[in-house]
DNA sequence: CTATTTGTTTATCC
DNA sequence: AGGATAAACAAATA
């Protein structure tokens, strides 16, 4: 499920341990999740430390603990963070459960494709995978020409697929690139080679709309889109475009391998 | 039992 | 080298 906003969303759901030290930790010792850094040098890393600050970049997720250890956090397609009470007893899918003062940390995720990493750096700097992230879309460094630039490297590629590349859109996924494709009334399909210029720049613009929206909307509380996006009608059989007078049927279909809605009458 | 899933990584070919 | 493509990963849900 998630993408930038939900991933935002969970992102501020741990918040509510800041400044709390760690007691101890449950894994789940074979999960997929931490085949990366493996669950016992968890257990063994992240005690005693205080948890000091969260951040996002799209939809890679940092949680800094003190001493400079540094859990990196990705959901995958099912992963949820969550807390609970300090006594919590993990369930069958909460891969990683992190015990504070007051509360528990949870991270589930049913279908493992989400990921879970510990570094320890003697600096106390940020990992530098972390700091080589590219430009946010909602920052002043994800520039009009850099979206250019990059759309314009993959002639051939669809889009909408172009929209999923976390290198150039990071923290954009499946519903967020159907939205902005719907929005800019451009079929999913188009290959990047065929827009122009001024294509390009509202490529730009509308990755920032429907960026912040999210941010605003879903990052916040989890409230609902306005129904005059598509998000509210995608995934409905027989679903109707909701823009102004369309009423076409909307139309679903497999890109890449990824389930694609799109109006075949505005996105033409 | 089969098909489907809001994501990434890897292998392979060009 | 780097782009294009498909498959693999896992488990719940319909």
């Amino acid at each position: 499920m998630p993408e930038l906003a939900e991933v935002d969303y969970y992102r501020k759901q741990w918040n509510a341990g800041l400044d709390e030290v760690v007691s101890r930790v449950f894994v789940h010792p074979a999960a997929r999740i931490f085949r990366d850094t493996p669950a016992a040098a968890m257990e063994r890393g992240l005690p005693d430390r205080r948890f000091l600050k969260s951040r996002a970049h799209g939809k890679q997720m940092m949680f800094e603990f003190s001493g400079g250890a540094w859990l990196g956090l990705h959901l995958g397609m099912s992963g949820e963070l969550t807390t609970a009470p300090a006594d919590h007893v993990p369930t069958k899918h909460e891969h990683l459960v992190i015990v504070l003062e007051s509360l528990a940390l949870v991270f589930s995720d049913y279908r493992m494709f989400g990921k879970v990493t510990l570094e320890i750096t003697d600096d106390e700097e940020a990992p530098l995978w972390w700091r080589n992230l590219p430009p946010q879309v909602l920052e002043r460094s994800f520039t009009k020409s850099r979206v250019g630039e990059f759309v314009k490297r993959f002639p051939k590629t669809p889009l909408k697929t172009l929209l999923l590349d976390q290198r150039g859109f990071p923290g954009i996924g499946n519903w967020m690139a159907d939205e902005i494709c719907w929005q800019l009334k451009v079929a999913p399909q188009t290959p990047a080679g065929s827009l122009n210029d001024a294509f390009l720049d509202a490529i730009w613009k509308m990755t920032r709309f429907v960026s912040r929206e999210a941010m605003e909307v879903i990052g916040t509380d989890w409230s609902d889109l306005p129904d005059s996006w598509l998000m509210n009608h995608r995934w409905r059989d027989g679903g109707i475009c909701p823009r102004r007078g369309c009423k076409s049927e909307l139309l679903r279909g497999d890109l890449r391998g990824r389930t694609t809605c799109w109006c075949p009458k505005c996105q033409e």
